[in-house]
DNA sequence: CTCACTCATCGTAGCGCTACGATTTTTATT
DNA sequence: AATAAAAATCGTAGCGCTACGATGAGTGAG
């Protein structure tokens, strides 16, 4: 900086100006600066301007996994809205551990960053208390309904198994099983089949429910499916607590030779590229991915600026069915 | 740290130093000072850290997409264990489009990072020549054979053509297509095509080439098989350049009722958990997705304790062909 | 042509930490 | 007990920038 202030015949004072206010810097020096600073190939050094400002352009956001396309299309809005707006995101995956959970947020914390996006409801004593005494802008996405530490991002998952249900009572299916991903890797999922089961038994239906031990995988759910079926022959409708569990399970049926609706229907959640065509086209419910990250950015750079009322501070973007002939 | 201090009756250097090295500072002190630093909810501020001592431990990465479990796996290890090293990772997502790389480089550089990983050798002059001018360690990753700007860790798409071509071909099949994303998008996909090209041209076979338009998307790929079937019904097999055109293929075939292998064989690449289980198993080629991020940490740390020799610069991982029923 | 006023530029004092040499304390040796 | 050597602790001077009040240049009215 000094040196780019020496070539440009300013103060270093000015340079610094003309980085964060150009157009407080008269037109003369601008391009003066502009043209020392092009010829140096000078980068300005992010850490002493957020020492010096205590405060940063950093946004730290922690999620589960970052292999899953739910929460990277999230992430993918959410980056591209927060860099044009100069903020650079800081990425941590807890991979479904709250002690890693914390561990991120006290890295991240370190880094005073603008603001903190996290995913859930569910934190440990320790974070929360870390949360509650900082005064930094915290977004809990992907969920809804709970009560949140600040702002709020998601939608419902109770909402997602009740829509399923209904849909399946509507068609007449009342034997049912909730195939599922482990709930205590996706506490969301434990929330979508309560959603699920309090509709179809209040129908007077059943559900069967079946947790996978590991990572979901369409092999283990192949077997799972089977064992199901041999178990409880009566099972006409399966929803399952994730697209990739419902296309093992589609595999599975092909491979036995159970059509779908008719042997047993099925549905899904995340309506994921493929769901559209597979055979048959599978009914899903569509969590609304992209609109999170935007609307995440448009309240944190709200509330950076100090204009966001309260009352808009919770957001229910809620979900849509959609229907196909798997069910 | 000031209050730290005061509170555990040392000077700012010990507590510094008791954060850096603890075991340089005595036992009765390091218990008082960790027991200021409870009390008092204490968290250290990275920025000055990195400031005075004018390196950082933020390693950037910069990938074309994390919609893509390709990248996010390897994405996931490598922050695993940088993390368990100290080093938090920046990652910035390119959209497949190299002014972007330039400017998350840019930006990342701005942070001065201990280190910086790249995904392929395709840059901007301007982007090449910020690297060079710094002495930041760089790892360009998920490809191999071309001039590399500092470490490579990768493999080569060319060989994973080849290596189904040479499958098809030993399996008798000479009417081929290569059913490919978008060569813009994916630039590695083109490797691909070309050693498959190579080997099948070789052989005597024919390579009838359809790239998608948009993102791959499973819609779309049905069209695209249903028109080339139609313009060229003596195609009996297609390499598709990953496992999600792959399955598009797959879908497509069933609803069509070609049966594959005997109608059409298919190969993807990508071994994403679904080819297992697809009817039938897909054959398709495993790249090394966890070993590619254990290996970058690997030489990233060896680089930067100053103890990587040349001649380990360069690493071929390899990658292992699949075959199932599907060819 | 002067004066008050506005806008552009500059100088200085930190931001919270680390590096490093100076100083003090502890330990080992005779 | 005295001394050297080693280990632990401390004080000071920045790291590269920003914030902010002080200074200088430019502008229009009288």
């Amino acid at each position: 900086m000094e040196e780019v202030a020496q070539l440009a015949d300013v103060s270093p004072s000015t340079v610094s100006l003309y980085l964060r206010r150009p157009d407080e810097v008269s037109s003369r020096r601008a391009e003066k600066i502009q043209a020392a600073i092009d010829r140096l190939g000078y980068l300005p050094n992010t850490m002493a301007g957020g020492l010096a400002s205590s405060r940063s352009n950093v946004i730290g956001v922690i999620v589960p996994t970052i292999t899953n396309s739910f929460f990277s299309a999230t992430l993918e809005t959410l980056e591209r809205h927060l860099r044009a707006a100069g903020y650079q995101l800081l990425i941590g995956n807890t991979e479904f551990d709250e002690l890693r959970e914390e561990e991120l947020i006290r890295s991240i914390m370190s880094w005073n960053p603008a603001g903190l996006v996290l995913t859930g409801f569910q934190h440990t004593r320790k974070s929360l208390s870390l949360l509650t005494q900082s005064d930094i802008p915290v977004v809990e996405m992907w969920d809804y309904g709970k009560q949140g530490l600040d702002m709020v991002v998601g939608f419902s998952h109770q909402t997602i198994g009740r829509l399923v249900a209904e849909h399946m009572v509507h068609k007449g299916y009342r034997h049912t099983a909730f195939l599922s991903t482990n709930f205590q890797r996706d506490v969301r999922a434990a929330d979508r089949y309560q959603g699920f089961r309090n509709v179809m038994e209040a129908a007077g239906g059943q559900v069967q429910l079946r947790e996978l031990v590991g990572r979901s995988n369409t092999e283990e759910t192949g077997q799972l499916l089977r064992d199901l079926m041999a178990e409880r022959p009566d099972i006409d409708a399966i929803c399952c607590s994730n697209d990739m569990v419902a296309l093992g399970v589609m595999f599975e049926c092909q491979r036995q030779g159970w059509s779908i609706p008719d042997r047993v229907a099925i549905a899904g959640f995340g309506n994921q590229d493929f769901t559209a065509s597979t055979v048959p086209p599978m009914t899903t419910v569509d969590p609304p991915r992209e609109e999170i990250g935007r609307h995440i950015a448009r309240l944190l750079l709200a509330r950076l600026k100090n204009d966001l009322p309260d009352a808009e501070k919770q957001l229910d973007l809620g979900v849509r069915l959609v229907i196909r002939e798997s069910s």
